[in-house]
DNA sequence: ACCTGAACACCGTTCAAGT
DNA sequence: ACCTGAACACCGTTCAAGT
């Protein structure tokens, strides 16, 4: 009633940080990242581009505040269980599906997690159940770094080839790969590759 | 003496795609994937940018053969070990190395891998010591792509980090890293996360 | 065959000026 | 405090036309 909200905009009053994120999460979701301009996200708020840059310094940082969003996202674990090794893949597993739950979201955390910005949070996810079983700390990083590499990268690696086959550009190896996934939702691909790590991990604790 | 090279460009014959690309990759190295757009290096063959579309499709086959000439750029094992367990890591840390002597060579090479252009390469050189060994293939498979996104990801990284710090442009987090990546060439960093996933897959195959 | 010239439809960002 | 308007310095790509 007091704020009705025609299909794109808010436009009566003035935007608050949190409105322009939450703008950014649904052109993000309807466009893509290659088509997620300041430009456009600013046509999506009825504004102009420049008055985006009072609310954020540049897109870099706006597009951290959305990796973090995602990492945010993260489900805890229900599960409760009670050994590292389980707990870890659940961790693997949760932040698996944010990413998956947000269009390009594995490429968008990576990028600023490369700049030191956000994203922090998903490796210290990981690292949890790690540090709490009292495993030692070069260990423990070199495993929870390496989990995080390969999550983000199966999943990046995944959306590109979803992307490109939307678009209908693709090589046919890609697309066959791309219908294989379709097919099964396979979970089992990213698993078994942090099965390797943490089997590998739990034999360098024991020698 | 018949081909005197100035500099930037040659101007007095006209261009194959082998010159572009001897451009493309020195221009690489020279400014970074960031700032290397079709009219710089059009700029710096003194030809029109359209000119390059005649002998590339486009930004991103192009960029695919740069990727190809990073990967083709991977040493052979000369070491000639026995253990298909050290031969994988030999191939990993050959990855590492021809990502490393490429400016921003990590992110070149993902994003072509990730359109199923070029860069399976890389991952068939990880693959042979596996399936020389008779590794099933499934397990073969799971490890070699964990073994490629792990070097990616980490290297990458790396360099993204290269990229920031060499800006001024950093958290201090990150140039704390940087510093540290830089105080010690550190190669352990990249192989204890490969052994991790050897040692799960040695553990896996007796079973 | 190989490339130019001009155009189209975009970018991120800055900054004075408005309200 | 929050945003507009206009400008600056760029992009990738297409396509007729030149040589």
């Amino acid at each position: 009633m007091s704020n009705s909200n025609d299909g794109n905009a808010a436009k009566a009053s003035r935007l608050t940080r949190a409105d322009i994120l939450a703008a950014a999460l649904q052109l993000l979701d309807e466009v893509g990242l290659p088509d997620l301009s300041m430009r456009r996200l600013a046509a999506k708020l009825d504004m102009q581009p420049s008055g985006l840059y009072w609310h954020f310094e540049n897109k870099q940082t706006l597009f951290a505040r959305i990796s973090d969003h995602i990492v945010d996202h993260i489900q805890p674990d229900r599960a409760n269980a009670t050994d590292w090794q389980t707990r870890t893949l659940n961790a693997a597993c949760a932040l698996r599906d944010s990413l998956l739950a947000f269009r390009d979201g594995a490429e968008v955390v990576s990028s600023t997690l490369a700049l030191g910005l956000g994203a922090g949070a998903a490796l210290d996810r990981i690292r949890l159940p790690l540090d709490e079983a009292g495993i030692a700390q070069p260990e423990a990083k070199v495993a929870a770094e390496s989990i995080l590499f390969l999550v983000l990268g199966q999943v990046w690696h995944l959306q590109q080839r979803m992307a490109a086959d939307s678009l209908g550009v693709a090589s046919p190896m890609a697309q066959a790969n791309v219908a294989e996934a379709h097919a099964e939702p396979k979970p089992d691909a990213l698993i078994s590759g942090v099965k390797l790590i943490l089997g590998g991990l739990e034999k360098e604790i024991r020698a």
